[in-house]
DNA sequence: GATGAATGAGTGTTCATTCAT
DNA sequence: AATGAATGAACACTCATTCAT
């Protein structure tokens, strides 16, 4: 009977903590209600099971950067010339700083997401962003090096370069907790990664 | 009952099959035991206790490793001219594959070792990867940036780049099999990273 | 909120529904609730506890029963002329007849209080209309034996006896949804039964 | 670290108790444990889970009676001249002495299967004799109309008399302690449910 | 009339570990 | 060298019930 929604919020935050603390499958519901100063019963008032408590943290960061990264995606197949470069650079910038963004400002949620979801439902959530990422720079490949007349690159290494720049943002939030700092950080990884893009472009 | 040693090399290859299938913390030692038609009581005749076990799996792969990656970080220090173009790529392949070769020769271990072993103490193995390889790298770099007389990459970027090297392995054991085919896409890896490298060590 | 009673006949409703899926003890109220579209609370504003609610369902046409049993058993025992052959049978098929008419209007109710009332206090419904009906055959044996002049039946022939006759019923609800289907079998097995009940009275 | 097979014993022992007590559902394995003096895991070194220690009570008796019902059941098919009046009498009861001596020798695993197994996959093991002894009748009327050139007894009559005379049988369980008695009572019983039988071939 | 919140005891089950034999 | 037995704590989850609002 406390006050207004407290105990709801008590009961996510104690449990972000604990997940973030054990990973899913680790932490202990038990753990999370006594911190949050109620009986376990009282958490299934509020929550289905424990994966439904964690989904109420990671669910709803989780669609937007989906959304971010969909109309990224949308936009850049809409363009005729793919990597017209020294703007493909401008471009893809941009959207790294709007994902930076988005999962600065769910910091914890997407700690969650990608390092301690396993045993969950979202365990795969990392290698779905890979394979979103893989599909994109699959297609401008194809684009670029119809135009150019350069052999595409092997299907490996865009799996592993999707993979690579996926990896980029997990490192960003276990390392720096600043948005700030992440974003001039992150300029530099672009860079990095576009010189490792024209590498993989090169004929060989 | 058992000849000589087959049992504690029954436990051994059936906790490496538990281990890979749930991970150090998920896994039962139950499981394991049963599997390997013994009591569970027996397993503590072999091993201290569940991390014993694991260590017994991972711990000589993982010192071979590391003699590796020291070896040539010792060689590394006691060249004068670091980074001669064309030279150091090769040097660098020639490292890599070594290293690729002691991981697909203990292809498990490393799967475990990098991928399912928190809970355990050796949770941190791939960070420790990550801390020795930057240090390697911080050093190229100083020496580099002396003779060429060009500002050193913040501390940051060398992180990420150590972290995104440690990857490149990562990725190969996850996701190729065999040695052979590891060893052709390594090569291609290795290019985009010294790509990324000479990005990276470039003024701004 | 909603108008009047309607809540009160969704409780019952689905309290019935679920009381015959999974029998009283095993009956989630929480489940019920939910079905009736209102919050546990709310139940125990119509009825005191979970076996307030069950009897709300099946004490009325219990009574009813009992009542009709009474009246006959009182007509029974003010005739004189005990198992005058022929009479006997078509009285006895009458009450029968009217038993069964009682028990399909509240099929359900029958339902539960002959086979879901384990838990409850109304779990040894069945056990009590067996011991009516076997007090009115005792008597009814007890007359006939003392114009015929023959020995009483045992004491347990005739509570196994009442058994039947009840398990009869009981039989009748759970194999045959119709009323009348069930009034068609009812005369053949209260053949069978009087068969069964001259051979018991024969002497031995 | 009792001595011997003790343990196992009293978790049986007292796993019986409880099951006779509150019937599958309602059964506690910490009550039982506590009873047997024991932890809840000891029953799970015995024991795979609840289930299994009320199938380690009554599946040995349960095949045991359908090892005699289907020897009975055999030689009643071979047999030529089905229903010889007297004859038949004495085969019939000869049958449900046997298994009278094996329901005795079996008690409360058969209270158990026959009154207190809802909720476990024995829960329908009374319907399943009564589907036994169903094909027997059937099998038998079939025969007996065929000499007798009458009409055959109705499917439902033919079910509700296998429910009956199975009945007979969880009565005696539930209402007589002593096998000596019970058989003595089977005898009359079976005398009326052969009266019951012969009605149910009367033509109509 | 009914909700929203919470309790506290309970469920079956699993676990790594121990140890006398 | 290994078994068989047992512990004790932990697990996620469910329950009927209560009660201030």
């Amino acid at each position: 009977m406390k006050n207004d929604r407290e105990t709801k919020e008590q009961l996510i935050l104690w449990g972000r903590k604990e997940f973030l603390e054990k990973g899913f499958a680790q932490a202990s519901l038990r753990n999370i209600c006594k911190n949050a100063g109620v009986t376990t019963g009282a958490l299934y008032f509020f929550f289905e099971n424990k994966e439904d408590l964690f989904a109420s943290i990671v669910e709803k960061p989780l669609s937007e950067l989906n959304q971010i990264l969909n109309e990224h995606f949308d936009k850049e197949l809409n363009q005729e010339d793919y990597h017209n470069p020294g703007r493909e650079n401008s471009e893809d910038l941009a959207c790294a700083k709007e994902m930076l963004h988005c999962i600065y400002q769910n910091y914890d949620a997407f700690q969650l997401l990608l390092t301690k979801a396993r045993g969950s439902k979202f365990e795969h959530a990392e290698e779905q962003f890979v394979e979103m990422s893989e599909k994109k720079y699959r297609l401008i490949a194809d684009g670029v090096c119809r135009q150019k007349n350069v052999p595409k690159p092997a299907e490996y290494m865009l799996h592993w370069f999707a993979h690579t720049q996926v990896n980029l943002f997990v490192h960003l939030v276990s390392h720096e907790k600043s948005e700030e700092k992440a974003g001039r950080n992150l300029e530099a990884m672009v860079a990095c990664m576009t010189a490792c893009w024209n590498q993989l472009l090169l004929d060989k």
